[in-house]
DNA sequence: TTGTTTATATGACGATCGTCATATAAAACT
DNA sequence: AGTTTTATATGACGATCGTCATATAAACAA
């Protein structure tokens, strides 16, 4: 392998395991110590790719915010309209994004620890919730000129959701998690889900 | 001042303090000794009061817990029904909360935080979230058998919505706190404000 | 007033943090 | 083949972390 290609690769190995770390851990509480050797390298040649551990969490955002890394939004693809919507609430507030910060989205987990770094940060998380909204808009019914604002109603509830199933114990959760969808969908302008009796209360 | 009444009053101060800064620079990035210099005291004193960081922060999620240092709660007093809902959401989704994390409710700070540490933390941060659905759930209208449900999705709209509002520019979120406003009346089934034409876009 | 309890201050400990200078070893070039 | 470039490893630095043993000084009891 070349030098360059195998720089590259390291900087993604490093980018990658950055972001599961970053989400799993939150940002303060992980070491580049943690990050270096979870993507197979020491901690001292971390340098060489990144000038500090904020550039990190910087690159880190813009490289979550990759297309190919948004499992979440990639699934969405060839859907469009109520379906869409329909599916983006089903993925968000589903069990498995609660059960796997670390492989979610950053918002949930990195939302509110960044606003309150340096503004370099801030900014790189900005775009992430805005891009969102503005991705769910057009999708939704009703009103063009009132898509953008009850898009933003409908990502703060999902984000909103995901964190605080996350601070349940599993049964309320559970039950939260299918409330927050309802409510979801409510905002949407879709039909209600049928109500599963099998985990009702 | 008695002994007694000293360590109690050192005690408060170091809660109160610790409020704040966790409230305020999150868990991980709050050493005790800022907890510590803000209570007015030492470092080296503070195991006198709490045997660990990590029982103090359990105690200040107790603190924060109690009416008298919940103001956004404590100001819904006299309020019942649509009102009171109302009053709820023009409250959390405010510019001021929005402004203030430090002296703000903990879970839009904490509440992604604290769940990936230990056990203690997050059965701590737990009935903060659906105390405050219960407590908003009798004064929503329909169906009594679905109260519950909405004021959950209610909560985690409004949780969501500050924490995405604080993660935005100042112009862009002031839109977005409304357009919050205006989607957590809607599950509440309150009617719409009435749009301020001096915040549109 | 004298002796005892106790709340807080002082200072230090090991560990870990972010950062960097240097060493090493492999690849690239001539 | 010999030389230069470069990606990573090694090891160390100052700072700060949580924690604690000890000292001090004030409040209480006699």
């Amino acid at each position: 392998m070349t030098q360059t290609a195998r720089r590259a690769a390291s900087r993604e190995r490093i980018l990658s395991a950055a972001a599961t770390a970053f989400r799993g851990r939150g940002y303060a509480a992980t070491g580049v110590d943690a990050v270096m050797s979870a993507a197979g390298l020491t901690h001292g040649g971390f340098y060489a790719h990144f000038p500090s551990k904020s550039a990190l969490l910087e690159a880190t955002i813009d490289h979550l915010r990759e297309p190919a890394n948004m499992p979440l939004v990639q699934c969405l693809a060839g859907l469009a309209g109520p379906a869409l919507i329909a599916a983006a609430i089903e993925r968000y507030l589903s069990a498995w994004h609660r059960d796997h910060p670390h492989e979610g989205c950053a918002i949930p987990t990195l939302g509110a620890e960044l606003p309150r770094l340096a503004e370099g940060p801030t900014q790189a998380v900005a775009p992430c919730v805005s891009g969102l909204a503005r991705k769910l808009a057009p999708h939704l019914d009703g009103d063009p000129g009132t898509q953008e604002q009850r898009a933003q109603a409908l990502v703060a509830l999902l984000v909103g959701g995901v964190i605080s199933a996350r601070a349940l114990p599993a049964t309320e959760s559970d039950m939260w998690l299918a409330s927050c969808r309802q409510g979801a969908r409510r905002l949407a302008n879709l039909p209600p889900l049928p109500t599963d009796p099998t985990e009702r209360a």
